[in-house]
DNA sequence: AACAAGACCTGCATGC
DNA sequence: TGCATGCAGGTCTTGT
């Protein structure tokens, strides 16, 4: 699921739950996540109350009142979200979080892709999944200019430069295809060549799509679902990601003569694009 | 130094 | 129906 709306509608949606709140029980069901949760996870949280609940690219930082800190990814397939106390508890539930305030969390994530760690909050920022990630596109800095800055000389693929979390922190397959599309360029132009009013373009494109999937909780493709359990419904405004053959958005051309949204592959993943549009 | 594959893991849609 | 194949929102690690 998730990409950075889809990790920040889960992180506004834990606050109301987790702010202020003790954990008043943890329960590792499942360790075996993209990386083992360390020993003594559940014992290190218990008791301990979350004074803050914070974001980078696609991580999620919660952060405890002993100046510890859980690092928290959603990989492909993971959530964060409340589960029906009555329900029995399904073989993905890996994680279990309960507060003094009696709201039930669970950490479900089948593909297991996703990763809760325990750092020192101190050194979070130079954590070594942290500390070189490229700087959050929703901050007033992210420009034209900072985004060219970050591509200058690279000559992979804007589409692969973008993927690239070192570049700017949180777009995934999904929001890269879909900014792309609203800047016109096309994924397959060199990174490097995107500079002065393209750059622009395309720094405003990214904050305008991830803008606009945040109010719409997100995107929903399976997986991915809000801390209350609700679904994200971006999806339905999508442009271009997964709609190979049907008629781009922006085009009032003839769908039997430009085949309309096109798929292609690069570095092993889809991208969506309209070949009329984005040059 | 940059970039492209491979790896990790499960579930689902498709086609034979 | 059953089975094989390929694909899926990510990213660290390995190889060129």
């Amino acid at each position: 699921m998730p990409e950075l709306p889809e990790v920040e509608t889960v992180r506004r949606g834990l606050e109301p739950l987790l702010l202020g709140r003790r954990l008043a029980r943890v329960v590792v069901r499942q360790p075996l996540l993209r990386w083992p949760v360390p020993a003594g996870f559940a014992r290190a949280l218990t008791g301990r109350r979350v004074e803050a609940l914070d974001r980078r690219g696609k991580y999620l930082l919660i952060r405890l009142d002993d100046g510890r800190a859980v690092i928290g990814h959603l990989g492909m397939s993971g959530s964060l979200a409340t589960r029906p106390t009555a329900a029995a508890p399904d073989p993905h539930d890996h994680v279990l979080f309960e507060t003094d305030a009696g709201a039930r969390l669970t950490f479900h994530d089948p593909r297991r892709f996703g990763a809760l760690l325990l750092a020192d909050a101190a050194g979070l920022a130079s954590h070594p999944l942290l500390a070189h990630l490229g700087p959050e596109p929703l901050d007033e800095a992210f420009d034209g200019p900072a985004l060219a800055a970050r591509l200058a000389g690279k000559r992979c693929s804007i589409k692969a430069a973008l993927l690239d979390q070192r570049v700017v922190a949180g777009l995934g397959n999904i929001y890269v295809s879909e900014s792309l599309f609203r800047a016109g360029l096309s994924p397959r132009r060199l990174a490097g060549t995107v500079t002065g009013a393209r750059a622009v373009r395309l720094a405003s494109a990214i904050k305008a799509v991830l803008l606009e999937a945040l109010e719409s909780g997100g995107s929903t493709l399976r997986d991915h679902r809000r801390a209350d359990g609700t679904l994200g419904y971006f999806q339905h405004a999508f442009a271009v990601y997964d709609r190979e053959g049907l008629p781009c958005p922006g085009c009032d051309c003839d769908l039997a003569r430009t085949g309309g949204i096109r798929r292609l592959v690069q570095n092993g993943r889809s991208t969506f694009f309209c070949a009329a549009r984005q040059r």
